[in-house]
DNA sequence: CTACTGACCGCGA
DNA sequence: GTCGCGGCCAGTA
């Protein structure tokens, strides 16, 4: 069944998918953007249930320590850090300054897209 | 019903 | 930096 999924995981995509380009945010950020405050797991649950050929940035959600939450060395944990650099993130060690590219860290700084001010 | 497991979070030591 | 504990929701056995 493919009951257009749940509203709280449309929610949640809408969040993901509302990230600007060359930034990130933490799965808790996402979830209280939903909506959904404290729910941070379903994050993460629905990141893996996403639709095959739904188009989302997936990448830039990393947890509240701005670690990348795939372990070292897999294949997921590669992809992300390298979409990332691709954006202009600096990935340091899987991790990603929150300070200078989250979202939830510098509003005003995400309105003009400069990271790091 | 209990118990375990996850792309998690925050606080305290 | 580390480790422990409780909280959170959903699926599975």
């Amino acid at each position: 069944m493919d009951p257009a999924i749940d509203d709280a995981h449309a929610r949640i995509y809408a969040a993901i998918a509302a990230i600007p380009r060359g930034r990130v945010a933490s799965y808790g950020a996402i979830a209280a953007r939903a909506g959904l405050p404290g729910r941070a797991r379903l994050v993460g649950r629905a990141l893996g249930e996403v639709p095959a050929g739904m188009e989302l940035p997936w990448y830039r959600v990393l947890r509240s320590s701005g670690q990348i939450a795939f372990p070292p060395g897999s294949q997921g944990f590669r992809e992300q850090s390298r979409r990332l650099k691709a954006e202009g993130v600096e990935v340091r060690n899987g991790r990603v300054s929150l300070a200078s590219f989250g979202l939830d860290a510098d509003i005003d700084r995400a309105l003009w897209g400069m990271p790091g001010g």
